[in-house]
Formats: structure tokens, sequence, C-alpha cells
DNA sequence: GTCTATAAAGTGATAGAC
DNA sequence: GTCTATCACTTTATAGAC
């Protein structure tokens, strides 16, 4: 979290930090840490700005100045952290395309997000946003966007290209990657949701996602 | 909500109320009546004790008297409101094996089904649960059984039928209709929870599900 | 069982010194 | 920008009278 790459030393062997480095903005950072791992255990409600300024090391004032209230903290906290999460995997989906096997393409991507969407901390902060869509609607929205173009749009393009191709036949490319999504990563997603001790072992979920993207290919299998 | 049946009327014209009627449980349910609107309305920790001592028009001693604290009644109330919820439509699922059209059958069921998890106050509950899964780990597992045993249970022992009888190949019936729900009802709940002010028009709704149902019966269908 | 009144602790937010 | 100290208010929960 918080830890510097290797910097230089001086003539004692302690580091030189090369300056303040704002110390503000490290401050900044500390906070939306602290407020992170509070709104995750306790919701957004019932963790409070105390706890918040004990976990981060900074005065109450100080996480005001830079925030302005509560609410602001919360939405910068969770607004940034999102595409930050998601960041990760755009790249697999565009390869799709082009795969010498289709169906080995699809059931590795399918189980490289799942290994994502399935990790608890990410689970949880799902559940936050959806806990308090009704209070932050923009969350909502942003989580939504975020997941869509980090992961449907490409897939989506891809199904075109292959459906111009013949090698499949997706007209509604769109509507045939909502369901790749829906009958692959999340029906472990579904069940992790309501269960957070739910444990899925990696051959349970190279099952479910094989079948699941068994389902979609017989479907919309080119008819030669 | 409070309405009650007709009842005997005095020579007035006036209603007889037969008795005081337990007016301890006309409270209770006050309370919980209460309860649910403020806890949907402002999440578990948001929704204040007064709000709902107000709400309710008894005191909040009385509250206490009937649910300990406030963690109780969140469990009662939500924990009671989430089978009676859903024990619409069991019957709908039992009629599928022997349906005269399996894919007219499915599709109804779905819809069926959509239009009650897509309902706006279902949705709420929905996200008000997951939203506090991490500190009512029970509500998640309650919530889990009772849709299963709701919705999936049935359609499972039908998936399980016809393909006995060949009209269907699932040698795993369980793991098709968790593919067959994530297919159809899954895709618009899914835009749901994030967009609460999302509507999906009923042309839409059916256009969704057919193509889901179809996606599970192309990978179903019994290879004559 | 039900009420009024209140306790005891915690809440988000800010003023003013530096 | 950052801190200490504090405000004004709300929170859950409970005594004690009836």
């Amino acid at each position: 979290m918080g830890v510097e790459a290797a910097g230089p030393l001086d003539e004692y062997g302690i580091p030189v930090i090369p300056a303040p480095v704002d110390v503000s903005q490290r401050k900044r950072q500390a906070i939306i840490d602290a407020a992170l791992v509070e709104f995750l255990r306790e919701g957004y409600s019932a963790a409070s700005m105390d706890a918040i300024t004990n976990r981060s090391g900074v005065s109450k004032a100080t996480i005001y100045k830079h925030f302005g209230n509560k609410e602001r903290l919360f939405l910068a906290v969770v607004g940034g952290i999102l595409p930050q999460t998601y960041a990760r995997l755009e790249c697999g989906a565009a390869g799709v395309a082009d795969a010498p096997d289709l169906r080995t393409a699809l059931v590795d991507l399918a189980v490289d997000w799942a290994h994502i969407l399935l990790r608890p901390d990410i689970m949880s902060l799902r559940r936050l946003v959806i806990g308090e869509i009704d209070r932050f609607p923009q969350l909502g929205q942003l989580w939504y966007r975020v997941t869509f173009d980090m992961y449907n749009a490409p897939l989506i393009t891809a199904f075109g290209t292959l459906n111009e191709r013949g090698e499949l036949a997706t007209p509604d490319p769109a509507l045939a990657v909502q369901q790749f999504v829906a009958a692959t990563v999340g029906v472990p997603q579904l069940v992790h949701t309501f269960r957070a001790d739910a444990e899925t072992t990696e051959d349970e979920l190279r099952r479910i996602i094989g079948s699941g993207v068994d389902l979609v290919l017989a479907r919309y299998a080119a008819k030669a």
C-alpha cells in the first residue's frame, strides 16, 4: 500500500527522501486507503469519520479540508478504486477474434475474469456499491460503465468481427456477450454475492465456465 | 398493508372489532411495516429507531420490548419478508415438464419470474440484503435458500424428468437450471441491480428472455 | 405491555492557533 | 495545510410510572 521503491541512501545508509514529496498528496493517499478499509468493513453509514481519522494517522480537520464531507470522501474513494480495480484485463478480450481455437480462448478469458471478479475484496466492494445504490446512483452507473467498457465492449467487438467473418452467427453481438457473461462468470458470481464464505475450486470453476461457453457456442455456431 | 377484511357491523353500521384482537400483535405488525420502509429507504445503519418509532405510531420502548435491539428487529423484518415475497410462483415451474410446447412454457415462466424479480421494491430489498451480507451472513444464506427452494428446485426436478424422458439432454439438471436462470432473468436483473432507474419494456424483456431460452434449448436439445 | 423522559455515548463538522 | 479542542446534534437503549 504505502511502500516506496528503494531510494538513494546518504553516507550513513539512511534513505534520503528526495523532498517532502508533496506530503499533502501522501496524506491524501493515507486518507483514501484508510477510508476504503473502513467503508468496506462497516458500510457507508456505519463507517465513522473518527475511525477513518485514527486509521489514516492524520487529523480529522485535514480529511475535511481534502474532501469536504463524508459523502464526497465516499464517492472519491469508491469512484477512484473502481477503474483502478478493473483496469487489469482489457487486453484478453481483443485476442479472442484471432485465437486459433475459439472455445479455448473464451474459456481462458472467462476464467481470468472470474479470478478477478470472485476475489473476496472485489466481491465486498461490489456489495458495498450495490447496497448504496439507492443513495449514490452515480456509483451504480460508474460501476456499470467501467465494467462494460473493460469487459463487454472489447468482446462485443470481437463477436462482431467473428460474425462478419462467418465464424459465429451473432447478429446481435451485444446480447450474445451479455449472455456469455451471465452463463459463465455470472453463475459463480451469483453464489458468491450472497455467500461471502463460499469457495469455488479451480476445477469447479472451469467446469462451470466450460459448460457456459458450450452453451453460447451451441447457439451461435456458424451454420456452415 | 394494514387493511382488514370487512367485519360485522353493529346496529349503527359501525364495524365491531371482535375483541381488542390482540392489540399487541397489531402493534407488532405496525412496527414491522414501519421498520421495513425505513430499512429500505435508509439502509440498516442509517435507519434510526426514532424514525421507525414515529412511523409505526408506537413508543420506542414497545419496539424494544418486542424485538430486543436493532439487529434483531432487522433480522426479523427482512427474514420475515423474504419467504413471504417469493412465495408466489412455485407453481409455475412444476408444469414445465408436461407443457405441450417446452419453449413457450420456459419463456412464460421466465417472464413471470422477471416481473416479480424486477419490481423496484424487490430490487431494493435485494440491494439491502446484499449490502449487509458482510454483517448479516444469515440473510444471504436465507435469501439464497429461499430463492433456490422457490425457483430453482422445482425447475431442476422438471429438467430431470425431461432428461429421463429423453426430451432434453441435461445430465446435470442443477447446472442447466443455473444457466437457464442466468441467461434469462439474470441478464435484465444485472442491469437493474446497478441502475435503479432502469426500465425494461415488455417487448425488450420478452426478446431477451426468448433469446436466453433459445440458448439453453440449443445446447440441451435431445439429440434424437 | 405500553408509555414518557432521559441517560450515555458517538456523530459529522468546524473555529482558531500555528 | 495541519493540528487540537470542541460544538451541536443524533444515536441506541433503558428506568420507572401506569
